[in-house]
Parts: C-alpha cells; sequence; structure tokens
DNA sequence: ACCTCTATTGCAATCGATTGCCAAAACTCA
DNA sequence: TGAGTTTTGGCAATCGATTGCAATAGAGGT
C-alpha cells in the first residue's frame, strides 16, 4: 500500500530516477523517445512526482493557506468557494484552515505553518498580531482581507465598509425615514465597526438621532430576532440599516412573513453585502455591495506581487461599496 | 527569506538536528531539561517542522484531498464548510480542489494527487471511472459521495435519492394535488435520477400520470424560469416536486411573488435537501431532507475505518432522508 | 577500583524528487 | 579517420525531518 515513486518507473522503464525526473519537468534534456518511452511507462503506472518531496529541493509550493475565522455566514461561504477557484486557476491549491473561536485564528494558523506554504490569505473580523508575528517569523506571506485599513506588517485587501453604512442610510434619510435602526453584527469586528461608523455619521448629516443600535451575530435569525424586538416596541422604527444581507433578510421576515408590515411603505430595510440572494423577487432588498469578484482579484493581484517581490513595502488595496436600490427601500 | 529549518534551531541552541527533531516528537529520548531548552529556543525563533519533510520518511500526511464537481449549489458550499470542519476536528487537513466541469474531475483530481494525501474524499453527481483507476493506482483510499449505491471500487456514502421523491411526493397525493409537476436538475446525476424515480413511482401508485417535468440545473433560477413556464401554461400544475431547495424557492418565488398564488392553496411546493433556509417563515418549505451532518459522520467514520484497514471490502452506507412538513405542502 | 547498565545525544542513512557534473555516445566537419 | 562539439543519461549531493545504531557519560553495585 505504498505510494508509486519515480523508482518503480524508473525500474520498469529500465532508466534511472533522474531520467524518470527529467520526463517531468520542462528541461530539455532528454532524447524524445526515451521521455515519451518514461512518460507512457509512467501513465500506465499511475505514477504522477510527489509534489511534496518537489517542493523540498525546488523550495517553493504551489499551496496557500487559507484561513477563516468564521465562516457560518452564508457571505463567507459564498467567497471562500470564490477565492479557492481563483487561485486553482492560478495554479494554486488552498488548504483550508478554518477556527471555530475568532480568537484561535493564531494557534489554527500556526498548525498549518507546518505545511510549506507559499503564502497565507486569511480573512477575518479582527487582526491579530500573533498571526502576524508567526507568519512573519515563519517567513511566510500573510495577506488579510475582510479587515479595516489598519493593518501594519501584512498585505490587505479590505472593503471600505464606513461608505456602505453612509451610503445606505443616506439612502434611507432621503427616503424620508426618520427613526432609523442599526441591526450590527459582532462589536469588534471591523465590518460592524465601520458599517456602524458610516450609519452615525450619515444620521449626524441629517441631524437625526440613532433609533435602536442592536449588536448580533451577523446571521439571519439574529436580524430576524433583533427586528422583532424593535418593530413590537412602544416606538418601533421606520428603517433599518443592516450590517449584513442575511441580518436583513432575518429583518424582512420579521416586517413582512410575521408582523404583516409593508416593505419599504412601514419599513424600510437596506442590506450590506448585496449577494444574490438580494436580487430574489420575494426580497427584493437594497443593498451595499461587498463585491465578492473585485475583492478576489484585489486578492490574486496582490498576491503574486508579493510571491514576485517579498521584500517590498506593505501593499493595502481598498474597494469601495455602492449602493444596489431595488424595492425594500 | 528561505523557510526556518531544523538546522537552524540546532544551531541557536547548540544541539544536534536530531537533538531537535525528538524534542517535537513523543518520544522519551531527551533529557527533560534539554527538550524544554530546545522548544524553547524553537518557539522564540517561531519553528516548526516541515509536515512535509516529516510526510516524506512517516510515509503518511494529513492531508485529505476533497474533490468537488460542482460547488455552484448553495447546497453543496454548506456541505464542503460541515465536511472540512469535521476533517480539522479529527486532525486532518483539507486540501480543496475543485472541477468546473462534472467530467474533468478526473483530471483534476489526477493533478491533486501529485499531494500524499492520505485520503480522497469526492462529490459528484456522476461517477467517473477514470477517477477510481487513478487513485486504485496511487494506492490512494477513494470515498465517494453524493451518488447512487452504484460504485464499484471505491467507499460511497450516498443518500437515498428515490425516497426523498417518493415521501415528498406521496406528501402532495395525499393533500389532494392531481397535478403534479417535476422540476429536476441535470440528467444523469443520481441526485435527478433517484429522486425523478421516486416521484414517478408514487405517481404510479396513485395511478396519476405526470404532469409536466422540467429538467434544469439544480438552481434558484432555472426553478424559478421553470415553475413560470409550467403556471402560465393552459393546464398549469397544482403541485411541484423539486429536486433541491434551491429549485424550489425558485418555484415559491415564481408562484408567489411574481404570480400572485396562494400556496399551498393555488399551489403546493415540495423541496428536497431542507437546508436551514427552507425554515425561514417566508419560504416554510415542506421538503425531503439531506442531512449533511449525518452524512459527514459517515464520511468521518468510513474514512476512519479505511485508513485503519486499507484492505477490507468496500463500504457503503445510506443515509435515508426524511420528510419535513411545513406550511407550503 | 572496576565492571555493568542505563540515560542521553550525535552520526549517518533514509524518504522522493531535482540537478550539477561527468562520461559515454553520437554527430559534425575537414 | 580523427579532433572537436553536442546530446544524452547516470551518479551523487541535496532539500528537511526522522530514526536505528553507536558512542559517551554517569550511576550503581561489588
Amino acid at each position: 500500500m505504498k505510494r508509486l515513486t519515480g523508482k518503480d518507473v524508473a525500474r520498469a522503464a529500465g532508466v534511472s530516477v533522474s531520467a524518470v525526473s527529467r520526463a517531468f519537468t520542462a528541461e530539455n534534456r532528454l532524447n524524445k523517445a526515451t521521455r515519451d518511452h518514461i512518460l507512457k511507462v509512467a501513465s500506465e503506472l499511475g505514477y504522477r512526482p510527489n509534489a511534496l518531496a518537489r517542493s523540498l529541493i525546488k523550495q517553493e509550493s504551489d499551496l496557500v493557506a487559507v484561513v477563516f475565522g468564521n465562516t457560518d455566514g452564508m457571505y463567507d461561504k459564498d467567497f471562500f468557494n470564490r477565492l479557492s477557484t481563483a487561485l486553482q486557476k492560478r495554479g494554486k491549491w488552498a488548504l483550508q484552515i478554518r477556527s471555530e473561536e475568532e480568537e484561535n485564528i493564531a494557534e489554527t494558523l500556526g498548525k498549518a505553518l507546518m505545511y510549506p506554504v507559499s503564502a497565507a490569505i486569511v480573512r477575518a473580523g479582527t487582526v491579530d498580531l500573533q498571526v502576524i508575528e508567526n507568519s512573519k517569523k515563519m517567513h511566510v506571506p500573510l495577506i488579510y482581507t475582510g479587515l479595516g485599513p489598519t493593518v501594519k506588517g501584512a498585505d490587505c485587501v479590505w472593503l471600505n465598509y464606513k461608505r456602505g453604512g453612509l451610503l445606505g442610510t443616506r439612502h434611507l434619510i432621503k427616503r424620508g425615514c426618520k427613526k432609523i435602526a442599526y441591526i450590527g453584527g459582532i462589536e469588534g469586528i471591523t465590518a460592524d465597526t465601520g458599517r456602524r461608523e458610516g450609519y452615525l455619521e450619515a444620521l449626524g448629516e441629517a441631524g437625526l438621532q440613532p433609533h435602536g443600535i442592536s449588536q448580533t451575530r451577523f446571521d439571519f435569525e439574529s436580524g430576524l430576532q433583533a427586528a422583532l424586538n424593535l418593530l413590537q416596541s412602544d416606538n418601533p422604527p421606520d428603517a433599518f440599516y443592516c450590517v449584513s444581507d442575511a441580518a436583513a433578510l432575518g429583518v424582512l421576515n420579521a416586517a413582512k412573513s410575521i408582523l404583516n408590515l409593508r416593505v419599504p411603505e412601514d419599513v424600510a430595510v437596506v442590506g450590506s453585502d448585496n449577494m444574490p440572494m438580494a436580487a430574489w423577487p420575494c426580497f427584493d432588498l437594497t443593498a451595499a455591495t461587498n463585491p465578492i469578484d473585485e475583492i478576489v482579484q484585489n486578492l490574486m493581484n496582490t498576491l503574486e506581487a508579493r510571491l514576485a517581490d517579498p521584500d517590498q513595502k506593505e501593499m493595502s488595496v481598498v474597494v469601495e461599496p455602492e449602493l444596489v436600490i431595488r424595492g425594500s427601500a
């Protein structure tokens, strides 16, 4: 039950291990007939060179560690999906690493760094200096994403969360909403901090006061519950700006399906992310974008630039959200 | 920019490379004081043994290739997520491999088999003998999932798709529906074949004829479009059995949000998978289950059994769907 | 003081592949 | 035919870690 090796192929083809290796590397150091023969024998046996043994000698590998702090969210699943597809298109393989707790990322990444990855992409809501420290010591380039701009010591591709909150809330104000609630996420996560900041600034511009701020877990159930609480209070809001699409869909469910309110007449709802689901007829959700393709593309560019020149100074790319206006606000 | 190695630690700690290695393996072959010193120096430098170099000599690795034929579906994303979390809990790392086209799985898996994975888990809708052949030749255990029972030469964990179609359609019949349409997926994919078989069998039991069979792409848009076509025809169906939850949600959108029909009074809808979304108030979808946790658990059991004894005969586990009845039918 | 036994550590071979170097073979051209 | 050049392919060192074996030191017994 041993793995097939180059030695087996060499024996079968009647050549040396070096010849087998040369048949598989692009080197022009082999007679065409010999190479063809070796490749034929190898393919019959089903042999492929061991990428790890290769990475030992070549001092490089095609593995990229992809670390997620919390993947429960629908957005993150989608994001991860596109990210690893993009990596694979560029000849890289995603070594997937999850951390149930946002705090354990350092430890989890540490274990994964035992594999000779050429880089690590970390998607998390908070910066962990230990993570940066670890990867620095291992000489593994680190790219953060899903964070605000303040990552010192690592490359970063981030969304201008504040602008999302700003655009979404301004839109609600322009519609004439006066009692605008904020459905937030976990405190300390930059997606929440930034969007709330934008929300508050937009209210300030219009001289309005925040009308209910709920901190939740970014997800559907949280959004639904928070909206139920607020809408059934003595002084219900007339609009919601939500930290995620998932939460916004929860709010829509609370308002339309449970409380039989009209959207946007009784209550207007704006989400953040603009996932494909936001466009479904039953939701028709107005949302600030969090464009996966653009972010992934920037991640790929950053990765390639970093691998090409490991010593260049830190790179930081900002992606700007837009507001997609649909029927919910 | 070289990776930190055991030699660096050895030099810094004033010991041999062997001693460093012994400090990191559980061996009791080192003086406690020496070991502590080495570990301290290693941790200061941020050193971790190279898992690949280790796997060379140990002839085993903690990598598991996870291959997906088509990951666009919402269900698959969720599935993958849980699968890799489960693997990680057992000390395995998921090396993620995607194949845009179902036909290219063999080729894609082949490339990934260059890494010394201890096993490959393949989730696909069709069996590819080449895939089985390849992994056999490389001596890599292969576990198929998402397929009907007829996989020769590989272990398999599958859902009894037919039973899902049977339960769902019987339920619609019991409700009094007479004109039941089938919203199917891509032909040849066992999830479609099996569920349609169950649908037809249930109709046969009741002496009913199929009322419209649409083959689509398993997804929301397909379901919506197919339902629009059928519902706007001269002789619209009074119920839908759908090959996936995503398609069922498309049908619900067409019926409720676009055509303003009442569900289940005008048209009843049953889905397959029972994703968390099916329970959202706005959908309240009756669905046959496709229990991710149970399937993943069985995959883990199969994997462990196979790794424990590579020579035992093929294993095949069947997971039985149930029907979760909600408001849509 | 001498011998035995054990604990601790280093040396060197090994895993599978790559590659610099060298030698044999083949080819060129006068 | 022979000198010079090129092509071809094997030998052996190498990557980073592990491990069998051997060497050394120290403990304990008589």
